[in-house]
DNA sequence: CAATAGTATGACAGCGCTGTCAATAACTGC
DNA sequence: GCAGTTATTGACAGCGCTGTCATACTATTG
């Protein structure tokens, strides 16, 4: 037995293919009386509208790109990241039908815009979301736009009028952790940057320096340290401040990587955490409640921001035009073991 | 301007649309000439096939699923291993234009079946790809087998000749690592397994007894501890092992969870690894590379498991016909810091 | 009750491609 | 050079659906 057909509804109901569809598609003026017909005939035949051909005939497709940095070309632990924006986008996606296609790509490979072009022009999505760092690069963001298909960037502390972006209040969530800290009685609170590159942790720094200045500290030039989001050059950049008379009782990572290196030389020279340092980071990725002491960090919404990307995106595709702007989902911050009142 | 479609390309060329057709799937019977002419006049029109219309027209979509269980579920540091797979899925997909589809799914809630069918019937994919443990749950599989779809099963350890899997060999690779452990001086070789549920972990244990016998050594009961695949069930086997008299020099885990459970222990008690005690793990999750030291263990081939999995299924749509048994993709030892020679 | 304005339904032409099958061209061996 | 093959090409009918537009009903109004 082949699969049921709009027509076979259709005749099952005693009405036209066109009726079926629109109650399929939920299309007004359908008699209730007609539309309970239809959907007994539905129910009866087991009958699951062919997607293929919706498509084709309606010009769209019902796919959604999600298109992001490779981890695994790299190796880093970055994978719940990905794992948390594919859950979000698959949660709108699913709810509305759509399908996800995922693509990751390793943005140092010269062939990168090339198959992001094909990859769009022979799946035809109906919309993108481009992840951080992805999201912050001239020339992907520009490769999407040729295309003509409707994006959405999901970055994280850049914000954008002429786009639609989706991104985090990381400077606010910065602020936050740093008056955090100071609160518990820290002063000298040392900052990790993170890799140039990433636009994002440029703005935690801003946030670093927002948090002293509320909470009635001054900067110091001598309490930051540039990291490269690495876990080694966490290692290295604790090393560094750790050796600083006097030393910092806290030290804030832009990111959880380099705050876990910080744990480890702190385990290793003998610093008890929390009691003589704390150490808070910024992402929550798994590892952060696998280290000893589990690690005080911020959590990006990651899974709310891809879901929220990808319903903009659909709405956008369903209402035939794009939205503009940018929405802001604020990231919260996560209190563990890592850090505690400043020594006295 | 609106997409070139094939008949455009079929009139710039100067033949029928179908010979188009042929060229772009490669179908034989087209003479060169002909060839580089609709090749030169698709590079013209920068034209791409809808696939949309191809799979209405041929009656098969390009789409395979990737079907696993969902670690964000239950924050499992796992989420490495599905990168993986999907990573290889993709490059299977990618090379074949076919397009991924993911569906993570938390086998605990009473939808998943019903999810997993509708998935299938409203995308028809032309292949599942079914990773552990769900592959070895005989609803799911079940279910999936009564849509008809083409799947492939990935489970490690497991064969089965009724329907297509991918599966690695477990049992060698483990006894391989106790070998080598053995080779290394060590006499006391301890064994923690993992959950009874995970069917690839009974067989770890098998292959550790292989291991044992053939180099000589004897199984004992006193040095096999269960454990739950868990962190904390590593911290507590490797606390009971250490307590034992004599204690073992080598504890090798059925995961690598719980092998950095072993190493967390043996660094609280002052043991010093690998001089006083050998540990190795199972399945190379990322963490194993950022524990200290850096943990021995066996790499599972899971993105070239995934890749073949994807590649029989992309076959099988083409040429019509299902595959049938096991292939295996054998786990690879990775050597690190946490193993060494047996103290004298 | 006719005129007007919805509201509900259907007929039908594609969407862009592939599969089938028939037609033609190019070879083969004798 | 001819019948018998085989390689090459094209005409055309759908695939299962949606969009357009025409039609048939049902209220509403003065």
């Amino acid at each position: 037995m082949g699969r049921a057909t709009i027509t076979d509804v259709a005749r099952v109901a005693g009405v036209s293919i066109k009726t079926v569809s629109r109650v399929v598609n939920h299309e007004p003026n359908v008699r209730e009386s007609t539309q309970a017909k239809v959907e007994k005939a539905i129910a009866e035949l087991n009958y699951r509208p062919d997607q293929s051909a919706r498509n084709l005939a309606s010009h769209r497709s019902r796919l959604i790109g999600l298109v992001y940095d490779d981890p695994s070309a790299y190796d880093l632990p970055s994978s719940g990241y990905i794992i948390r924006m594919q859950k979000g986008a698959l949660s709108a996606c699913r709810a509305a039908h759509y399908e996800l296609l995922i693509h990751p790509c390793d943005y140092r490979k010269k062939q990168v815009i090339a198959q992001l072009k094909s990859l769009i022009e022979e799946t035809r999505p109906a919309g993108i979301i481009v992840a951080a760092p992805l999201s912050n690069m001239p020339k992907v963001v520009g490769a999407i736009e040729s295309t003509g298909t409707p994006f959405v960037r999901l970055s994280p502390g850049k914000r954008n009028g002429k786009q639609l972006s989706v991104a985090t209040n990381d400077r606010e969530a910065s602020a936050e952790m740093t008056r955090y800290l100071a609160s518990l009685g820290h002063t000298r609170i040392a900052f990790i940057t993170g890799h140039p590159r990433h636009k994002a942790v440029g703005n935690r720094l801003r946030g670093y320096r927002d948090g002293l200045q509320q909470s009635g500290l001054t900067f110091s030039e001598q309490l930051v340290v540039a990291g490269d989001n690495s876990f080694s050059s966490g290692e290295a950049a604790a090393a560094e401040l750790l050796g600083r008379k006097p030393p910092p009782t806290a030290i804030f990572a832009a990111n959880d990587d380099m705050a876990a290196g910080v744990i480890r030389v702190a385990d290793r020279l003998g610093i008890d955490i929390p009691r003589q340092l704390s150490v808070a980071g910024f992402d929550d990725i798994a590892l952060a409640r696998q280290v000893y002491p589990t690690l005080t960090t911020i959590r990006q919404p990651l899974a709310t921001m891809a879901e929220r990307a990808a319903l903009a995106l659909i709405r956008d595709a369903r209402e035939d035009h794009s939205s503009k702007g940018t929405e802001v989902v604020p990231a919260t911050l996560q209190i563990r073991e890592s850090t505690g009142p400043a020594p006295v």
